[in-house]
DNA sequence: ACAAGCTATGGTAACGGTACCATTATACAA
DNA sequence: TTGTATAATGGTACCGTTACCATAGCTTGT
């Protein structure tokens, strides 16, 4: 009967090592164990290595499930990214994680692929896993995801962009800034035929948009735009420059809305034998680290995207161990970064 | 009394919308409305409305920590990457990512920075995180980890790479293949006097000692080795050619181990007046989107990293649903693309 | 008419930890 | 000596869900 009973019940154990087991080897009740892993200064010297050697012994290793479960903090943190390949997020990307794993934290990677749709289902998988803090790539727009990520109590930064009203705390930058500072960049160094590059996405609409106002002011030719959708290939910024010489053929400065896109801008117009900077300045955004070498030097708007990442992990910890932040918004600012391109 | 004790729980509680309180609004047993949510073709059509209506009005999203411990589930995949800044990468972990998403599961991602302390420590807060299947960049090496990923029972895919004696399943090409590919590549382009230049990853290695000893069964001069360490940059890719030059000034055939090295051998290359491909040939490593677009465009080494990271997950899923992967070694091969840089 | 099978639902006991409180041993002050 | 603070350890009850088994009602076959 007992027999029979123990089988039933056991069909359900995993099989693994679990902490019990390690208590029971050294002898301690469970959740003296749990002390022993914890916090090792608070048990005795001969408990914490009668502890040690159990876990040695049975290559316990804690299951992290359901410490999560009992304490509620997963030590989980969630970051939802328009994209990877992308570039210019990648490094923040990488040095949020590697932040966050120094400080025992994994990250969980969410891609929404620039579609709102995905980026609704992505919120619902990521609070369903209860992490201790979510970073987000930009503003969190839709009003009814702001809703759910405030419903859910969780921290929260947003970054790579600048609002009055953030959902929390805040990490960024102002495009409206870029877009105007860009453009006096360029008025100063006498241009004034201007084409802009730019990939759809919003913040690369309101760069444009405040570069667009700027040259206004000044009573300058108004700004051809070229939008090249979602594509963000070197190909399709080749491709760009071909367009807007079509419609503007004296254009003499180009801002583009990444790295990727001014590269090619910059690869159609050697090939087209027009020369750089002389006739064409060109202006990139990101700062992608390969950009400084290439031949022409791309000038492009330098972003600290490490910065932004170290920034946000220290954040997102500080409130996963209930530490205050004391100042929750913070502006990274841009620099431009003047090479052979423009 | 029994006031106080009801006091003393609560506290415990997040305070959240629980499962348990979907039931009783809908009226419902709480384990019905777990069949609600999860297999709602095995309740009534009736309760499943109740239950609905329910879940909407609260806004209840259900917690996976706890679904995870109770059904030894976790729907958490672990991806383990040397690094995503090395773009070659980039596109395998975006498929990867978005085909788990499809199907249900997130992405943790850990990111070893090739330092092997660290791959141990990674290790341990991903087994600790149950997840239901890792994903390795590379073959597991050391036979600590080896073991611990055994023991752990988890499905583990290693990629990139081709062994006998895989932990489990595996998806990859032979990189001795390619060195030697792309000797007899050059050579049938009637190229003699070889360089290479290698960011010093072991796989680098392989792929050069194949291209070394291709090249000897010839008779020619023997290969020139450039190893940059651990930098990965265009800076220097243009470094290396330079200290080539200086060993071998009529090299005419420069193999690397990654496209942004050989964009850099290609920058200086053009900086230098050598023309490419007549006095030199060039070829890299990865095919990252742009090489195709500059100009001259890149001659290399295609892997199709999107593919990659979809039979991975496809995979992982599979076994972590209980079913049979039939083939769990794949070669999944490379290709010689060839443009005007060889 | 009744056994046997199926469907829909519910009760109960886990899953593997940790929070909270209680207890015991030891040190120190009054 | 007695009382009290402190350190180390343990008991118990959860955390929020799902696996497993039981049960009730309804169909179907003979």
């Amino acid at each position: 009967m007992n027999d029979k009973e123990k089988t039933r019940k056991s069909r359900r154990s995993s099989g693994a090592i679990t902490l019990r087991d390690v208590a029971k080897l050294a002898g301690v009740a469970p959740i003296t164990a749990s002390r022993a892993v914890n916090t090792p200064d608070r048990v005795s010297p001969e408990v914490l290595k009668k502890v040690q050697d159990a876990i040695r012994r049975t290559g316990y290793v804690p299951n992290r499930v359901a410490g999560g479960l009992a304490s509620s903090r997963s030590r989980l943190i969630a970051a939802v990214v328009p994209s990877i390949v992308v570039s210019v997020f990648v490094e923040t990307i990488e040095t949020l994680n590697n932040t966050l794993f120094e400080a025992g934290y994994q990250l969980m990677l969410g891609q929404t692929g620039y579609s709102p749709e995905r980026e609704e289902a992505l919120l619902e998988a990521i609070i369903g896993r209860r992490p201790d803090g979510i970073f987000l790539t930009g503003i969190m727009q839709s009003s009814k995801g702001r809703t759910r990520l405030l419903a859910s109590g969780i921290p929260v930064v947003e970054t790579w962009d600048l609002t009055p009203t953030p959902i929390d705390m805040l990490i960024g930058f102002s495009h409206s800034d870029i877009g105007r500072e860009v453009a006096n960049f360029l008025m100063a160094k006498g241009r004034e035929r201007f084409a802009l590059v730019i990939a759809g996405d919003e913040r690369a609409m309101r760069r444009a948009a405040a570069f667009q106002s700027t040259v206004a002011q000044r009573n300058l030719r108004p700004v051809f735009v070229d939008n090249v959708g979602a594509s963000r290939t070197l190909k399709s910024g080749r491709e760009a420059l071909s367009r807007i010489l079509l419609q503007v053929p004296d254009v003499d400065a180009i801002f583009c809305s990444s790295d990727l896109l001014a590269m090619g801008v910059l690869t159609e117009a050697i090939a087209r034998g027009i020369s750089v900077p002389q006739q064409l300045s060109i202006v990139g955004f990101g700062d992608v680290p390969y950009v400084a070498d290439m031949v022409p030097s791309l000038t492009t708007v330098h972003i600290n995207g490490s910065d932004i990442g170290r920034k946000a992990a220290g954040f997102l910890v500080a409130r996963a161990e209930g530490l205050p932040v004391d100042e929750p918004i913070v502006d990274v600012g841009f620099a431009i970064v003047e090479r052979d391109s423009a």
